[in-house]
DNA sequence: CGGTATCCACAGGGATACTG
DNA sequence: CAGTATCCCTGTGGATACCG
């Protein structure tokens, strides 16, 4: 257990050098996971995962209560950071498909754990946070 | 491969109903991620999770260049979400303790390999996107 | 169909000063 | 020491209108 203390204490000074190096150079860490929990990303890739490809008013409607300007945002960042692959056929009217790369799905693997955990557990934090507001 | 895709697509529309349910209520799955993937909350588990027991200070020198307010806004959210628990001791000059709940280290478990996974690829996603970028 | 462009509201978050 | 209180600035994201 006091190696595992240690261990985790090693890991974090390693994170935090990388998160923390400097507020002027973007932090790899931070700067990832704020790409991927942003209010849509999480969303897109979930949609994507499930559906193997789709287009863009497909990804909008399953989506829901995405505007079209956010959706558009999104899957531009995602497809700049290489986690979206985005293909344009050139046809009348214009077909425009979305996937995951396997970078996505990458990615899409390590989410599911945290995805699955705060499901089983939002209930429990909910709660928490509403006995909290009563004083 | 088939049945995988299935089962990812019936995950999905689990997790959607979830996520999306309706834009007045809150949702369980964005809400609780969101907490969590704020500016502040990730280095703050992570301090925790590498010493146990931080005090308010010192939880504020080991994040560096997070302000005296969003280090009072941060550890009062994960608080009343019941991840992090705060101990008073009433003594003069005050003195108070942070240190993860069991909810928080189970939290951190999940989070470990998104970190993993972003700090391995930050390489691969930042070059990506200044590529993108160019053109 | 799959976007841009423009405008605007609001919440997140920083700097500073003050306090039990 | 461990916060509040206040002010203000920025970025995110929504609504709407237009375009190839």
């Amino acid at each position: 257990m006091e190696n595992q203390d240690l261990k985790s204490e090693k890991k974090f000074k390693e994170y935090f050098n990388l998160a923390n190096s400097s507020r002027n150079f973007s932090c790899p860490v931070r700067d990832v996971v704020a790409h991927v929990s942003d209010k849509w990303s999480l969303l897109v890739v979930y949609a994507l995962a499930g559906d193997g490809t789709l287009r863009f008013n497909e990804l909008k409607s399953k989506i829901g209560d995405v505007s079209q300007r956010m959706l558009t945002v999104t899957v531009r960042k995602l497809e700049q950071d290489g986690l979206v692959k985005r293909t344009i056929y050139p046809e009348v009217p214009p077909r425009v498909e979305y996937q995951l790369t396997s970078l996505g799905m990458e990615l899409l693997n390590k989410l599911v754990p945290l995805i699955d955990w705060a499901q089983e557990n939002s209930n429990l934090i909910i709660s928490s946070r509403k006995k909290a507001a009563k004083y």
